[in-house]
RNA sequence: GGAGGGGUACCCAAGCGGCCAACGGGAGCAGACUGUAAAUCUGCCGUCUUAUGACUUCGAAGGUUCGAAUCCUUCCCCCUCCA
């Protein structure tokens, strides 16, 4: 295992705060594998790139030889971290919870290590707990420290309501430390208060408080908004590896070293010298092409990334046919169709108005050639190339 | 319980009897420019296979009117203040 100060550098990386940095090192420099511990939603999984910042804080640390348990929070998904909006979730059956579970693993499997991962779920010991128990966990911390959260804060002052039981969140979440004798706990800066709750807890039950370490939320493909699947701005993990790599060349150049800081397992020292040879000269395209390459490897498998990236160039940088192109069948009936409807048809716009209006504005192309007449009609029986915008492509068969 | 404000297209937000398929902004889409960057600029941004046409849309349902998103009635839902 490394020295503590080499493994402080890398966990740093892209890290928005640890708490406290002198407990890591302290634990870090016993040179013995440490617990890490963070906690996911039971409900159904679709992660995004967003999502996995926080799981390459973790395979991180299992690179660094530590042990990772993924902790489902199956039990809390009762309660629904309070926001002041979200009503308490109806219980998952353990049908639910084991397929979704499931899920999971075939998702975090693409970064951590199998063999170093510990899957739990945290109804095992909260069921156990009891009411006896629940009660007596709740004796530990106060009402005044619990306002302290700001959402309960801002809550409480404003006049809103705070259901007795959104009190148990931040509870449960710290007793699943101390039932696991976590030596860290990861989460995103929206943790943060709940993460500190597990620290005062395990100190309570007479254990060495975890360390918090907390992470940032991406920034989506706008820039701007967290990447979130609400938003649109997100890259989904099972997309298609062209997807990936076009959603990943399409961020600015900015967002670009964000990505590489929060995304790519490189070196730290990699991306500074990738990052200075940009400044004097490289195209600032080819460090996104590696990005993207990496990326797209991670998740469809080694050889996956370069393909995506020479079909991207043959495709957008040199204006060429995708390699597959979807075959379509339409039913037209007798005699010439008119191509709006098409392109409806095959699905290249979502309605004939849109289709005319594509037309009117020089997007629509039939056999390589641009469309300027709006009723233009097709022969029927005949097979088309059918082009709208940058990305749709079929070849479509009226029969 | 009392007083008041509001629900308009994906989101925000004008309109308050005809000129409204409904101002403006954002998002999105297409085009130009490019590295499919970003930014910028331009256009589009209800539907309909025959379109100076029809149909659907302004919380819901009725009504008044030649004509309503705009007026009336009832209902549903949000918000603010007082108690």
């Amino acid at each position: 295992m490394e020295a503590a100060a080499a493994q402080l550098t890398e966990l740093r990386r892209g890290t928005h705060e640890i708490l406290l940095e002198a407990d890591l090192v302290r634990k870090l420099s016993r040179g013995v594998p440490l617990r890490i511990k963070a906690g996911f939603d039971p409900t159904a999984p679709d992660l995004h790139l967003g999502h996995t910042v926080l799981i390459n804080k973790m395979r991180q640390f299992q690179d660094l030889g530590h042990e990772v348990i993924f902790l489902i929070g199956d039990f809390t998904g009762m309660i629904g971290d309070p926001t002041g909006k979200s009503v308490t979730r109806p219980r998952l059956t353990p049908d639910e919870i084991a397929a979704n579970a499931r899920t999971y693993e075939t998702q975090i499997y693409k970064i951590l290590d199998p063999d170093r991962t510990r899957i739990d779920f945290n109804s095992r010991w909260m069921t156990a707990l009891g009411a006896a128990g629940l009660i007596e966990l709740a004796a530990r911390y106060t009402v005044a420290r619990m306002l302290e959260r700001d959402d309960f804060e801002k809550r409480y002052k404003g006049g809103q309501p705070i259901a007795v039981h959104e009190f148990l969140y931040p509870l449960v979440q710290g007793y699943d430390s101390v039932a696991l004798k976590a030596d860290v706990e990861l989460g995103g800066t929206d943790q943060k208060f709940n993460l500190l709750v597990g620290r005062s807890l395990q100190e309570s039950y007479g254990q060495e408080p975890q360390v918090v370490l907390t992470m940032p939320l991406l920034e989506g493909l706008d820039g701007v908004n967290k990447m979130s699947k609400s938003l649109g701005n997100y890259i989904g993990i099972h997309e298609p590896a062209g997807d990936m790599f076009g959603k990943l060349m399409s961020v600015s150049d900015t967002l670009m070293w964000r990505y590489f800081e929060l995304l790519s397992f490189r070196k730290t020292a990699d991306i500074e010298a990738l990052k200075s040879a940009v400044a004097s000269g490289m195209n600032p395209r080819d460090a996104k092409f590696e990005l993207g390459v990496e990326i797209v490897d991670r998740f469809h498998g080694a050889g996956a990334g370069p393909q995506a990236r020479d079909e991207f160039v043959r495709r957008f940088s040199e204006g060429q046919l995708p390699q597959d192109i979807p075959e379509v069948a339409v039913a037209a009936g007798a005699g010439p169709v008119k191509l709006v409807l098409v392109v409806k048809e095959a699905q290249l716009a979502p309605s004939t108005s849109a289709a005319g209006r594509l037309i009117e504005q020089g997007g629509v192309r039939v056999d390589g050639q641009k469309v300027a007449d709006r009723d233009l009609k097709l022969d029927v029986p005949g097979t088309y190339l059918i082009q709208v915008g940058k990305r749709g492509v079929a070849r479509v068969t009226l029969t």
